[in-house]
RNA sequence: GGACACAUAGCUCAGUUGGUUAGAGCGUUCGAUUCACAUUCGAAAGGUCGUAGGUUCGAAUCCUAUUGUGUCCACCA
């Protein structure tokens, strides 16, 4: 007489997409359509996905994490409110484009199309990517407000990249500067040094002079380079070379033009190594070009092209070259000439572009830079000063506003990232992104910024007017984020109300990608801090600890788990195990324990919902009537408590465990089978449940929304008040862990001495205190031991096998069935165990340093634990004679 | 070269300011299939917490050194 018509097994994919359409019709996932009096925002700024691609399992977790902060939090009666979006990820996006484009055929893809053709099939393609990447947000339960969807590329996000421009440009913080900057060939376009990454090569070392009379041997692994030398840098402490500092040498290597060689002095050159000498190269090196900051004097000469070829500076043996063959031929050279000295393997760690893929040149270049260590006109303060002060004191020294990074580690690798903090070039030639809003004039030269086409020049009048070529740092505008998307620079409710935003999540990956731009242009534009709290996470990785990859093929699709385990699995397997800030591996039998879960709760659910015989919502705390009533209750409580401050700490994993540890164990495990037993619980069934429900919603959102309703409930699970503790008798904590012990210790004789289940048995107990306890729970540990007999008795029975539990003492009466052998083992064992417990207790009381140090309280937990053992001591003894 | 993280059961991981007989899931062993669920139930085995010192009445937890693994930064001219 089933009064439910539910399935026997859980059937994700049935039900998943009706939920959420059911949620979205709502009208909840907005925070100003959310019932009830809810003062307080909790905001979350979705971290945008990159249309370059579909939603990988880093997408999936990030989505995990989010929805279920939000959802507690909306539970919590706040206005809750995740903000989505995608970014365009600028190069990574033309890049892929690109490479596409290749394939297909094409050669150059920007000289065939165009500038508006190349953008028009990277705009299909993004499009595409983004509706689906959509798609797959729903898919994963994640409940953003829909309404607010922004895209870093969209007409209001535009405008807000320009008027930040705008001010900086007038603040003078943006500037056009001539610097040496890294630049990838491949893709013929700048990379900040973010968007590098470091790889070891082998290379090799060559050892030379300059000429026959050039009194110090360098060392290089780059000897192309050296047609552009222009010093020598060496340690002023250097006894071999300091008298030669100031000197200048002229030496004829073969480039356009004779070398002057300044000597100078730097403290940075390492004595003891390579030769103790740099050969100095401002125009491709960084370092180099800071030493040439120094001391213009010694002069900077560019010998590399953005081709990736030698210029005409190198020399006409070298001019047109790619610069691989240009090192053969110089080294040749210098072999020829009798300046070869030697060289030697070594390794290389050089950097290569993220996102085209090929190792960058240092190459001096005009680009836009946005200054970080100038101070902000009327303020006083420099971007960097406020990129500390967000984190430290608190913007504008305001301690309400100060960001608070978990875990903390990750607090000190930001500060120490922004002390070595340099000028941030912004400009890049790709034209997937925001275009710099810089108009020059062709005929007198001067540049003025402008967000729309301007008729004629600010200065001059001039009609020839041309746009810079160059689009912005995909960064520049993913960094407005925040407040971006709430509708910034215009002065809107939404700003007021939901910024700066509560709560951000992101991988430590991006920490300086992403989360100092953000903090930089917050700070900067809206003089406030973009987010309150970062919560940052680690990386999904393979069973094997590999990282998943495409090249390496072993990545998983988070639809196809989706598919195959739902939704509800796959955000529970995500969570799993994972702490803050620390890596964690992910694979299919996770999902599969957490499928495992979500079946269990709905046959739980399935159960009530049979057995009752009206289902309905139960608000008020039940009457209790047994000792298991008050237990459950008092459990429920606790985990209530327990699970409400992992939350607060963000301790999603743990949360979940003890969620999972209540409602398995003690809830379906024990619980139900006493409730068969004890009857007429549907009160107290149906209250439990919807507490479940309720600490389940946000880790489960789609089984616990489907089986509230099922309970009959009017209104979503998504906008119900989250669990609150009530008063119940906490002292059914002992007596109940008594009678789960005696059972289980019932359970353990009967399996030790292999009695089928089925069979039932008589049981004789020596309970002494407890015999009024057992008296009572008798029905129970009869039902769950298999126990036909129940005796009570003060001498132990002739023949039976005995074990000790919950403080008393139990026979199973099989008197000849017993394998006597096996027992004893089992009771030696116990006695050596409980003897050392019993010593080791013996040896803290007995040390007098103990009992005098240690607190009070710890002291008398100790003696407490004392009794009861020797009580357990001398039964188990006493067992192991009567067998002999 | 600098910094950080991790090392706990066969595997993947918890273990919150030092004080429980160090826990969970998976796997393993034994047993169970009418009566919510075999995506299940019952029972059990399995760890001197990487190593060596130290602090302390007391250390998986704090300190020092050391080994291994991973990450970030700097940079090798």
């Amino acid at each position: 007489m089933p009064k439910t018509d539910l399935p026997k097994a859980y059937n994700a994919a049935e039900i998943e997409d009706k939920i959420y359409q059911k949620w979205e019709e709502s009208g909840y996932f907005n925070p100003d359509k959310l019932p009830g009096e809810r003062a307080e925002s909790f905001v979350i700024s979705m971290p945008p996905p990159n249309v370059t691609g579909v939603l990988h399992l880093g997408h999936a977790f990030e989505n995990a994490l989010m929805d279920i902060e939000i959802r507690y939090q909306r539970l919590l009666g706040k206005r809750a409110l995740i903000v989505p979006g995608t970014d365009h990820a600028a190069i990574a996006t033309q890049a892929r484009v690109e490479d596409e484009l290749k394939k297909q055929g094409f050669v150059n893809p920007r000289k065939e199309l165009g500038r508006e053709g190349l953008l028009k099939k990277i705009k299909e393609f993004a499009d595409n990517h983004k509706s689906i990447i959509l798609g797959q947000i729903k898919k994963m339960g994640t409940s953003c407000d829909w309404s607010r969807l922004a895209y870093t590329f969209d007409e209001s996000r535009s405008e807000a990249v320009n008027e930040i421009f705008r001010r900086m440009f007038e603040d003078g913080l943006i500037y056009r500067g001539y610097r040496v900057i890294n630049w990838s060939v491949k893709g013929q376009s700048t990379c900040s040094d973010d968007e590098l990454v470091y790889v070891d090569q082998p290379a090799k070392i060559w050892y030379f002079k300059y000429s026959h009379d050039f009194p110090i041997p360098i060392a290089t692994t780059r000897p192309e380079t050296k047609l552009g030398d222009t010093a020598v840098a060496v340690n002023p402490d250097d006894a071999r070379y300091k008298q030669y500092i100031g000197q200048k040498f002229t030496v004829d290597v073969g480039a356009a033009k004779p070398l002057i060689i300044t000597i100078i002095g730097a403290g940075a050159v390492d004595p003891d190594y390579g030769t103790g000498a740099v050969g100095v190269t401002p125009a491709h090196s960084a370092i180099d070009y800071e030493m040439y900051l120094n001391n213009k004097d010694i002069g900077i000469i560019p010998v590399i092209g953005q081709d990736g070829k030698m210029l005409s500076a190198a020399g006409p043996a070298y001019a047109g070259l790619p610069v691989l063959e240009a090192r053969g031929k110089f080294v040749q050279w210098l072999k020829d000439q009798g300046l070869y000295i030697k060289e030697e393997e070594t390794t290389h760690n050089v950097g290569s572009s993220d996102r085209f893929g090929d190792i960058v040149e240092a190459l001096p270049m005009e680009q836009w830079f946005v200054d970080v260590n100038k101070k902000i006109p009327e303020r006083g303060k420099t971007l960097k000063e406020l990129l500390r002060e967000a984190v430290t004191v608190g913007h504008d020294e305001n301690a309400d506003k100060i960001i608070k990074i978990a875990p903390e580690r990750f607090h000190n690798s930001y500060l120490q990232r922004i002390d070595n903090l340099y000028d941030w070039c912004v400009s890049r030639q790709i034209w997937w992104g925001h275009r710099i809003p810089v108009w020059y004039c062709d005929d007198c030269q001067h540049y003025f910024y402008s967000s729309d086409t301007p008729s004629d020049c600010l200065k001059c009048g001039s009609k020839k007017l041309h746009q810079d070529e160059d689009t912005l740092d995909t960064w520049f505008s993913s960094g407005t984020w925040t407040f971006s998307t709430l509708g910034w620079p215009a002065e809107t409710d939404d700003l007021l109300k939901y910024h700066p935003t509560t709560w951000m999540q992101m991988g430590y990956e991006i920490i300086f990608l992403w989360m100092v731009r953000m903090i930089l242009l917050s700070t900067y534009a809206l003089d406030d801090i973009p987010f309150k709290n970062v919560y940052i996470h680690g990386m999904l990785r393979a069973k094997d600890g590999r990282k998943f990859s495409k090249s390496l093929g072993n990545g998983l699709d988070p639809l196809e788990i989706i598919e195959k385990y739902g939704t509800d699995a796959l955000r529970l397997s995500l969570i799993k195990g994972v702490t803050a800030g620390n890596d964690s591996r992910f694979y299919e039998e996770k999902v599969e324990g957490a499928r495992n879960f979500v079946n269990k709760l709905w046959n739980i659910s399935r159960y009530i919902l049979q057995t009752v015989a009206q289902p309905r919502l139960i608000e008020e705390v039940p009457a209790t009537r047994t000792l298991a009533d008050d237990w459950i209750l008092s459990r429920l409580n606790e985990t209530t408590a327990a699970t409400t401050a992992e939350l607060d700490k963000y301790n999603f994993s743990s949360a979940g465990e003890l969620l999972h540890e209540f409602t398995w164990s003690d809830f379906a495990d024990w619980y139900l089978e006493i409730a068969k037993v004890e009857g007429a619980k549907d009160e107290l069934l149906l209250f439990i449940l919807q507490k479940i429900l309720k600490l389940w919603h946000p880790f489960c959102p789609f089984i616990t929304e489907h089986l509230w309703n099922e309970l009959g409930a009017k209104n979503l699970l998504l906008v119900a008040a989250w669990p609150k503790n009530f008063a119940v008798d906490i002292g059914a904590g002992a007596d109940f862990q008594s009678i789960k012990d005696i059972i289980t210790s019932i359970r353990n004789l009967r399996g030790e001495n292999k009695i089928e289940p089925a069979k039932l048995v008589t049981i004789s107990i020596i309970a002494g205190d407890k015999t009024e306890l057992i008296k009572k729970e008798q029905n129970i540990i009869k039902k769950l031991g298999r126990v036909e007999n129940l005796i009570i008795k003060n001498n132990k029975p002739e023949g039976g096998i005995g074990a000790v539990a919950g403080g008393v003492e139990i026979y199973l009466d099989l008197a000849g069935l017993v394998d006597v052998e096996t027992e004893k083992k089992r009771l030696a064992k116990e006695i050596s165990e409980t003897e050392k417990y019993l010593s080791g207790i013996a040896i803290k009381l007995n040390n007098q340093e103990f009992v005098a140090n240690a607190p009070e309280e710890i002291v008398l937990k100790e003696k407490e634990k004392m009794e009861p053992a020797q009580e357990k001591l001398d039964k188990l003894k006493n067992q192991l004679d009567s067998l002999k």
